[in-house]
DNA sequence: CTGTTAGCGCGTTCAT
DNA sequence: ATGAACGCGCTAACAG
């Protein structure tokens, strides 16, 4: 493979002057700028971008750590982080972390040894969260209340709210809750969202409407079964997300159970399934494209420098409502 | 951020004895490697790895160029790619191409460029396809039949002959296709084995059984207006993915047609959604993981610059039988 | 507009 | 076991 020395050699002009054709043309001869460029085709020159990076400090790449790539919402929100680094000249390192700290840890050093200019990370922060750290700079996306570092996330208290409310409004008193890991932020978010529409309402909270799930299809369908069993069913479940929503869609159904006329599901994501479950589901839509980008934005501004004058941004969400809710039977 | 010279300095050493210290520990007195360790923590050294990647001329990374980063299927592919190159040390550019020509070049030049080495190709081979090429290590997954560079994948013919032969086995004679988009070569190739299936049980090939997709869940949607259109209704139809299988018989049934009584519907992928649709697909499963690890072992072989003895390697599939098929009524 | 020079941080000789 | 010196390919600073 040729280098920038072999082109400077061919044309009979220095290194500098080729770079220069490269970098500022304007700068360069017109005579020159042929002259160059006949040559690098001749010896299908390519600039070696390893020495660029090096010699520039800056490897134009950030890190997305993701929890779990096979995750149509994740990987929504990082169609969403590529679109703007492509417009930014940036490549994107694809960090799947798979919840393991460790490899989270060395997704992170490639920010601290210059691999990567900054991270976006996936997943909201806890206790045990490697961010933020020094000289890593960071943004979270789809994070939750109280996230120590930049971030752009929605407000899942309000939107789990909504979703109680509506159901309340329908005539619903008693109503489950399919959760995600109870450490989860998430989690903790919606439910707070659930027990401050309940209080509105002035119903009470009993925790044996809470079933657990781990934001998979097959925990929903085998939540589903707790609420099955009750002698005393809900008249609704509220999902903490679209996959468990299905997953105990299909467990009630089995049992011939009627959605919505039996029981009202609602999810959360709005996911393209969503649309073409059956029946279709009532969720909140995340703007997950929009999360992607807008934390892209955040974090290029941190990278280039610039004091961002706002360091948490909360997108608004969209309660869709289809035909997986319905007022209570009498 | 410090450099290894201030580490050496700290120490009292060369810094050719901190580099091997770090690459080379046995090579350092014991003494010297606590010292230099101490040196390490003290001032938050950190090697830069754009100078290593410079001077070892490898950039330890591979570039992924996936159509559709938004698809389940590749994501999962990704994820087994992801599990190899963590075990080699080796980090995942993500290249979402969103099938444009443009960007995908600008993703194959990263490898000609050096800042990465090797590249792994999603979309099958065709007409117009940017690989193979010169000076960069390139393997496909995912593809079709005679794919000029190394490559994994299943046989497409062969599958979807399999799903055609057992519709026939259950009595099915007039059975109708949702296919992608027809320059496809998934699309050839699984059209092929439809026919092949098709011929073998005497059964004269009719174009009007064929509805075109694009492989999403809209246009399975759509394109079960074609059947529901139809006087003399096929009684199975076999769709070229999950999703299109999902989105038909979301159609289908609102349309109060019953799945399978009235028509059986088979899907391709067996992505997770697939157990969970009302009724279950029945369905071709793709090993996607498996596709995945599978070239990222190619890749590393070339990469090495080992010649492997097998280029192309062909997975099995598995066919599995769900709820979404039964004889056709009398 | 162009060339010369120097150096980014690291690893690798080749000595000792 | 250790250090001095060099150079990877490129760009920025300076001088002309």
């Amino acid at each position: 493979m040729s280098t920038i020395r072999d082109v400077a050699k061919e044309v009979g002009c220095s290194t500098a002057t080729v770079s220069r054709a490269l970098s500022n043309p304007e700068k360069v001869s017109k005579a020159n700028l042929k002259r160059i460029h006949a040559a690098i085709d001749k010896l299908e020159y390519r600039p070696n971008m390893l020495s660029q990076q090096f010699r520039n400090k800056q490897a134009n790449t950030i890190v997305i750590l993701v929890p779990d790539i096979a995750n149509l919402f994740f990987s929504t929100v990082i169609s969403g982080i590529e679109n703007v680094a492509q417009s930014k000249g940036f490549n994107v390192l694809l960090g799947d972390t798979r919840d393991s700290s460790e490899r989270e840890k060395n997704f992170i050093k490639l920010v601290e040894t210059k691999q990567a200019d900054g991270v976006i990370q996936l997943r909201p922060y806890s206790e045990d969260s490697l961010l933020p750290k020094k000289f890593v700079t960071a943004v979270n996306a789809c994070g939750c209340e109280n996230n120590p570092y930049p971030a752009v996330r929605i407000d899942n208290v309000d939107a789990a709210k909504q979703i109680v409310d509506y159901l309340v409004s329908l005539g619903h008193k008693k109503i489950g809750v399919i959760s995600g890991l109870e450490e989860n932020p998430h989690t903790i978010d919606r439910l707070k969202g659930y027990k401050q529409a309940l209080s509105a309402a002035g119903i009470k909270f009993d925790p044996e409407l809470i079933a657990k799930g781990d934001f998979t299809l097959w925990s929903g369908l085998n939540a589903s079964d707790h609420f099955i069993r009750m002698s005393n069913r809900p008249t609704a479940i509220m999902c903490m997300n679209d996959e468990m929503a299905i997953g105990a869609m299909k467990g009630l159904k089995a049992k011939g159970i009627n959605i919505p006329s039996d029981i009202s599901v609602t999810g959360f994501d709005d996911m393209e399934f969503a649309k073409y479950s059956d029946p279709a589901l009532t969720t909140i839509a995340q703007p997950a494209e929009k999360l992607g980008e807008k934390s892209a934005e955040l974090l290029f501004q941190l990278i280039e420098g610039k004091n961002p004058q706002q360091t948490e941004h909360i997108l608004p969400v969209e309660f869709i409502i289809r035909q997986s809710t319905s007022a209570p039977k009498n």
